[in-house]
RNA sequence: GUCGCAGUGGCUCAGCUGGAUAGAGCAACGGUCUUCUAAACCGUAGGUCAUGAGUUCGAAUCUCAUCUGCGGCACCA
């Protein structure tokens, strides 16, 4: 029996009989104080049917309670107010996790259920930006956390690689450029052209005729266009896979846009079979306005198909090949309309999955106030960004820590953290604005706060050296001061199982920086290593901390130094 | 115009399905390293939770209206 059954039957001893234990369970709440007890029981709800006054049905209902199991209950105003025996309870705990160690926390709801998670997905030629960091580094997150909870996700990185801007690109390439300086740089120099390319647009319109020319030979199979293709992707690709490889994601699958292009054709027919499609103002449309919504743009007036085409398609690949239970989708809140249509659509042609469909929105990130933009060349490289942080992750290391062994290792470790760290930390569909001082933060509410607390924790593990506190008797720790930790420590499956539900990481952050903050209490007022009886129960509790920092910061794809 | 999202101390944000004196972190000021890593800890100061109604025993939390900001609104993705 868990803690709160016990206190859900003693409750139900008391109270009267037409309030049923469920109802019971769901009043009890945690007060904001431990100061308070560790759960409480309002009785303003039995005021009515007693005709008592709420502060006297707690006092009754305290006088009548049996306090077998508790450390104490007591009455505090309208509330019945329960403290949990903390030895008893420390002592499960502990013991759980040292045993389970990084399977604490597991969960099956998803009995092993597909789940493709749309994401990342930059543009190739393109660098990618703080923007396309949200949308990996979320889905990354998503990925480990609903892993954790018995799914089996599939990262997708649904590249930006087909569409107009590479007619763009080529005409920029063909005038301005030259292969050896594509080579030297390729995203930057690509880049430029693309970003060139639209200053002089605007002066010359003709330049937009020739790269539509150029995009039609793309479709129309052209060998010279589709070299060209092929070696921006290709170059792009081993740009990205640096990012990656050091933001540590992978993908289960490369298939971006290009790869959908021999199955819109499928599609479209099947639209136009079920007698969905529909011809206005020369375009090819299917008509959502008993949704509520703009038409689904399926054809242009020049035959070519665009992004919902596509994402259609790709959402019925999707499902006929992983059969999902259900199928993420980690894109910026600006395009929810665009999933809402799509789900829209794919009901209409009789797909009742589409209710699976999810759009992980996440709000954009913007520079003074303002949207970034790759054509005016507004961006915020994400590559100086991790650079950034990462040298000052160094000096902060040469300043704190001089003698550390693998310098490089742990900068690169807490300078990334920091970034990623800063990422997720808050909900994902808030806005912010970018500050590079703001990002690469090491004091307070950061990455490296959670690193630091655990690296700290484990330097007392080492310290101990081989006392074999993992399989002793009793861990029993009765210590007001380690308290709220071991409360916490408790807190982490329900914690795990909630980011899920709301595909939130920041549900994960949070709680790390509020377990790292109650070690650090901890940690600051209570000597550790002293030879007494508790030593064994404080070591657990150590070791139990470090074990569910790490798999938090794991949880957000954040590494853990073990010293720093 | 319309739809969506948001509005909490100087700044950045918590606040779970409404509940006990609204919490953190930065920034400011003052303390704590001969003792387990001071990237830490402790304290002081700072808020009529955008505004106005409503529901409720009880509202930052739910409903409606208003104001402000951001985003979307047919041939980009």
């Amino acid at each position: 029996m868990n803690s709160k059954e016990l206190i859900v039957n003693t409750l139900s001893n008391v109270v009267p009989d037409d309030i049923a234990k469920e109802q019971i369970e769901k009043l009890i709440e945690k007060p904001k104080s431990s100061d308070l007890g560790d759960y409480a029981f309002p009785t303003f709800i039995l005021a009515k049917s007693l005709h008592k006054a709420p502060n006297m049905i707690a006092k009754d209902l305290v006088a009548e309670i049996n306090q077998d199991g508790f450390e104490k209950i007591v009455n505090t105003g309208a509330y019945v107010n329960f403290f949990l025996d903390k030895g008893e309870f420390s002592n499960d705990i502990l013991h759980t996790v040292l045993k389970e160690q990084a399977d604490y926390g597991d969960q099956n709801q998803g009995k092993g259920g597909n789940v493709p998670i749309d994401m990342s997905s930059p543009n190739i030629a393109k660098p990618m930006s703080m923007g396309h960091l949200r949308s990996t580094v979320i889905g990354n997150s998503i990925a480990k956390i609903i892993s954790k909870l018995g799914y089996s996700p599939i990262k997708i990185n649904h590249l930006g690689d087909w569409g107009t801007q590479f007619g763009k690109l080529i005409v920029g390439y063909k005038k301005w450029g030259s292969e050896a300086e594509v080579e030297e740089d390729p995203i930057n120099n690509l880049l430029k052209y693309y970003v060139r390319f639209h200053k002089e647009a605007e002066e010359k319109p003709e330049l937009d005729d020739e790269a539509r020319a150029w995009f039609k030979k793309m479709e129309d199979g052209d060998k010279d266009a589709l070299a060209l293709w092929t070696w921006f992707r290709k170059l792009s690709l081993s740009e990205f896979q640096k990012v990656y490889d050091r933001l540590g994601v992978e993908f289960d699958s490369y298939n971006g846009e290009a790869f959908y292009n021999d199955k819109m054709d499928d599609v479209i027919k099947t639209i136009q079979e079920k007698g969905l499609l529909e011809e206005s103002r020369g375009a090819e449309i299917v008509d959502l306005s008993a949704q509520d919504l703009s038409p689904a743009l399926i054809r242009k007036t020049d035959g070519a198909t665009l992004y919902i085409t596509r994402d259609l398609a790709a959402a019925i690949y999707r499902k006929n090949t992983y059969n999902f239970v259900k199928s993420l989708y980690v894109v910026g809140s600006e395009q929810s309309e665009h999933f809402k249509k799509l789900k829209a659509v794919l009901k209409m042609m009789g797909y009742d999955w589409s209710d699976d469909i999810h759009h992980i929105e996440f709000g954009l990130i913007t520079t003074n106030g303002k949207k970034l933009s790759t054509r005016k060349g507004r961006v915020i490289l994400l590559e100086n960004v991790l650079n950034d942080a990462v040298d000052l992750a160094k000096k902060q290391i040469e300043e704190k820590n001089p003698g550390l062994e693998n310098k490089d290792q742990v900068a690169e470790d807490v300078g990334v953290g920091a970034v990623i760290f800063h990422d997720l930390k808050n909900e994902r569909r808030d806005n912010f604005d970018f500050n590079l001082e703001e990002v690469v933060r090491f004091e307070g509410e950061t990455g490296p706060y959670v690193q630091y607390t655990n690296a700290r924790a484990l330097s007392i593990l080492r310290k101990v050296g081989d006392v074999d506190y993992a399989s002793a008797d009793s861990m029993s720790l009765s210590d007001p001061e380690a308290w709220d930790t071991i409360k916490l420590i408790q807190e982490f499956p329900e914690i795990v199982s909630r980011a899920g539900e709301k595909y939130e990481p920041s549900v994960i952050a949070k709680y790390s920086l509020k377990l790292a903050k109650s070690f650090n209490q901890y940690y600051a007022h209570s000597k550790i290593l002293t030879e007494d009886d508790g030593l064994n129960a404080r070591l657990a509790l150590v070791k139990s901390v470090s074990i569910v920092l790490q798999m938090s910061l794991n949880l957000l794809g954040v590494n853990a130094p073990e010293e720093m």
